[in-house]
DNA sequence: TGAAATGTTGGGGCG
DNA sequence: ACGCCCCAACATTTC
């Protein structure tokens, strides 16, 4: 029997895991590798991913094999285990960053030429981002179509498990610490409380999404200050589920409904469709970011590398840290620190913030959130920085600036939201705690809110950063 | 997957 | 009963 490695990125799971079934069915012993090639210093991330890896080791382990972690570069890691082990065969599931694509290629032109047997597979998207293309052949600018396109070819569900007994090489591994991809200042302390990165606890919650919240997902996904979401990032970011899971859960349940005429079957087939559409969004960003691999700094419309962006470190920090003085804005910036998530209506509200009414680059709080993100998806968070920015393809036009107050109001109507993360607004009556700096001085005092000293006033004029930044947007149009 | 400015309409108060 | 004004409520346009 020959060896073959599988090498494990973000694709930590064995279910749904083509590389994986390919290696056993083809029948070669396994070693399952993780490398870690410590390019970025511990973050948010990276503190999912070492507890997603310890869930993965030990699933590993239950099935009999155990986990190679090694650290250093990844030619250099695969060679020496090649050469040690008489290697056949590397098997992974494909990347779409830039970078990632680049390591891959060489990689496996490296070793295809050494005489090995290299396959690569698709593990993380519905549909491969070459396979999409309109009547010119060319990739899709706009999102309905190129979704229309996807459901027309029909979705696939989850990807085979191995038909043949798994037999895998135990080999020596690091230590999970050793991979330090924990934070040596451990600000991250409070995760925990909300998050559990295992493979069950992700198949859990989409379950119980799709037994309950799925009815009401068409309105209920606006609102942060309920639980109507899946939360299901960061567990697709590091795949601890695949996305082709969620489908064919997604399926199953459409299908056991259909034996039972269920009179709420229109609220949830409207609520998968929703949730189908948004799994489209996150294709779309990888197919996006396939075909234009330097949007991940460069805009995608070429009129917005003139755009005159104030940049100024004050306002970015206020940001960062959730003093800007607008409640649903701090709210949201504080939920991303203490609990390395957002949701996705503040994501909105705060990068239309940044970018309009502060005129910093989107560039800055696209960083922000790579660093402070348990889900940081390189394509998905650059396609909604480019769409809240106005300057992607198929984006929310400029001249939408989302008014804070406004936003606040409709989807926290209680003031639930902004009252859990900032609690300096935990006292101000519901008609002001979007707009905290209209009560009187007797009211601040009275709430243990007194702007400008318990809680910041705003940081710029809702009014004059509106229209300052449209004047800036007339200007960089043609 | 906005918001603000501007335009239109229609009911009610009032002389 | 009538015209006039006011102004909400809604619709349209603009960025």
């Amino acid at each position: 029997m020959d060896n073959a490695i599988v090498w494990f990125r973000d694709d930590l799971r064995l279910q749904d895991n083509p590389a994986f079934t390919a290696a056993v069915d083809n029948g070669y012993r396994v070693i399952p590798l993780v490398i870690s090639e410590q390019t970025v210093p511990a973050s948010a991330h990276t503190w999912w991913r070492h507890y997603a890896l310890a869930d993965f080791q030990q699933s590993i382990k239950s099935s009999g094999g155990n986990l190679c972690l090694r650290l250093g570069r990844a030619e250099g890691v695969l060679q020496t285990l090649i050469d040690e082990l008489q290697v056949k065969a590397v098997f992974w599931n494909r990347r779409y960053t830039p970078t990632g694509i680049a390591i891959d290629t060489g990689m496996k032109q490296h070793f295809k030429a050494l005489g090995l047997e290299v396959k690569t597979f698709n593990a993380a998207l519905i549909k491969e981002p070459w396979q999409i293309l309109n009547k010119t052949q060319k990739p899709y600018r706009v999102f309905t179509p190129y979704w229309k396109a996807c459901l027309h070819e029909g979705l696939a569900g989850a990807n085979p498990l191995p038909e043949k007994k798994i037999h895998w090489l135990r080999t020596e591994s690091l230590a999970l610490q050793e991979l330090e991809l924990l934070d040596h200042i451990r600000w991250d302390k409070q995760f925990p409380e909300h998050w559990k990165p295992t493979r069950a606890e992700g198949l859990e919650q989409l379950n119980h999404f799709l037994q309950g919240p799925v009815h009401s997902y068409d309105c209920d996904r606006d609102r942060p200050d309920i639980v109507g979401t899946t939360r299901l990032s960061p567990y697709l970011h590091s795949g601890l589920i695949g996305v082709r899971e969620v489908v064919s859960a997604i399926e199953l349940e459409t299908a056991l409904r259909s034996t039972r005429s269920s009179v709420d079957s229109a609220s949830f087939v409207t609520g998968c469709d929703k949730l189908l559409s948004e799994l489209g969004w996150r294709e779309f960003s990888y197919y996006l970011l396939y075909h234009h691999p330097e949007c991940v700094r460069e805009p995608l419309q070429e009129s917005f590398k003139r755009f005159p962006w104030k940049k100024d470190q004050k306002l970015l920090r206020a940001w960062q840290s959730g003093q800007t003085g607008y409640p649903i804005v701090d709210a949201g910036m504080r939920e991303l620190w203490q609990t390395g998530w957002m949701h996705n209506r503040v994501r909105m509200i705060v990068a239309s913030f940044l970018v309009k009414h502060l005129m910093q680059p989107w560039q800055e709080g696209a960083d922000w959130f790579m660093q402070t993100l348990l889900d940081a998806d390189l394509a998905s968070n650059t396609q909604g920085w480019q769409w809240t920015s106005g300057c992607g393809v198929d984006a929310s036009p400029f001249f939408r600036v989302f008014n804070p107050v406004s936003q606040g109001k409709k989807f926290d109507p209680d003031g639930a939201y902004v009252r859990r993360w900032v609690p300096e607004l935990k006292r101000v009556p519901l008609k002001q705690v979007h707009e905290p700096w209209l009560m009187d001085a007797g009211l601040q005092q009275a709430s243990n809110c007194v702007v400008g000293d318990q809680y910041p006033k705003p940081i710029v004029d809702l009014k004059q950063g509106r229209e300052r930044a449209l004047e800036a947007w007339q200007s960089i149009r043609e």
